[in-house]
DNA sequence: GCGGCTATTGTTAGCGA
DNA sequence: ATCGCTAACAATAGCCG
């Protein structure tokens, strides 16, 4: 016969806390940290679930900033900001719900995005004109891609990639930018202009309030969750 | 001797469910107010909890918005915009840490400007070209560029590399690949391949800000919470 | 639409590595 | 700071008003 012996509690398991601020330190980060991918969690769920667009943006008391958003952030704002429903810009997926839901609302949203676009492109062909001659510069270290950057290549579609493909995409950036790094390094050491430990100061080059499209490709048109969570480290 | 006789089942009970979209409307409208009310009560006890600032924006398909925010919507929001940490400005209970984050922060703003132009650059190629075919086809004539986009000319000046250029897309190139890791990172959320609580492979975060506050409450029992929530239809 | 009701599933506090 | 564990707690699916 087997005799069954109660083991002892490995844990004490939860335990109801009260909704006050977390004095111990630690405690806080790991509870900050817990729930705060909780809700993230959540969001997600309800966007997949009733189909709801969500943005969560969250700031720690140490400053950083996590936030999560379907289809993203950026286009969940602007669309608070702009009193215009992110479905009806480009969400479809709705299609049992409204037939018949503003095509034409639809239709002028994309078009007054078109047209501004188009500005934007005017002011920016100073711009691309500078990507062309870092694309030159780059292709030295990088090995050469053509006319473009491997990046800007059109056949980089995440939305097909599987998640190995992505592991190595990631892991092709990151070698990227390292040598990037490698070559800035030279540069400067070779001007001169190189200063220990300062960060480099970002040129006010890039200025405009570029207005969020649903063309994003971090957003999640290919599968059935879409959604993009990320925090922005120094 | 008591007997206790087991009593018919009032109900059955929370049943498990699949995280996909919900066809039947009523039953998508009753989850999403349920656990939109949810998620804003989650929020709240982070905010009370961690003495995080949090905003949260919902849109259903219905085209309505719901949000809540700590200590208000607009607050975080506009932290979130600006880069700027109200925490350096009110909340001082951090002080033990971080306390040179305010610099950053202008910094930060900076840098996420010129990050997100760059971010769409690969997206912006495919525009240019549309954009440069519906101008052909609306105007019906266009100053000819060949095979290839004014832009991509070779007799771009090529001599001057500002060193500030190469930081610039460095940055960028950088946070390229945080964006595509933290997609990766979403992936494998809503695949489950990824435990609940782990955090994103980027070191995820910075922008610095906090400041609590809140109004009222979702699930602020007892007034102990502020924090913002409305919803209005549109 | 909202709120109450369970039985059940899902989340997480506390601990250790 | 993240990860796994486990028991306890909290959210909620399906119903009924």
């Amino acid at each position: 016969m087997v005799i069954l012996r109660k083991l002892p509690k490995r844990t004490q398991g939860r335990k109801r806390i009260e909704i006050k601020k977390l004095e111990n330190l630690n405690n806080k980060q790991v509870t900050f940290s817990k729930r705060r991918s909780g809700i993230f969690k959540k969001a997600a769920e309800l966007s997949v679930l009733c189909g709801a667009e969500v943005g969560v943006i969250v700031f720690s008391t140490a400053g950083k900033v996590f936030c999560y958003g379907h289809p993203n952030v950026e286009t969940v704002l602007e669309c608070y900001r702009s009193g215009v429903a992110p479905s009806a810009v480009s969400d479809d997926t709705a299609g049992d719900q409204n037939p018949n839901r503003v095509p034409m609302a639809v239709f002028n949203k994309e078009y007054m995005e078109a047209i501004k676009e188009l500005e934007e492109q005017k002011r920016r062909v100073v711009e691309v004109k500078e990507a062309v001659r870092m694309k030159k510069m780059v292709m030295g270290v990088v090995g050469g891609c053509g006319e473009r950057f491997w990046w800007e290549d059109e056949s980089v579609d995440l939305d097909v990639l599987d998640v190995q493909e992505v592991e190595h995409y990631l892991m092709s950036l990151e070698d990227v930018r390292k040598k990037v790094a490698a070559r800035l390094h030279e540069v400067r050491i070779l001007n001169g202009t190189l200063a220990p430990g300062a960060l480099p100061p970002v040129p006010a080059v890039h200025r405009l309030c570029h207005m969020p499209m649903m063309t994003n490709g971090f957003g999640a048109q290919g599968g059935q969750f879409g959604g993009g969570y990320h925090g922005f480290g120094v």
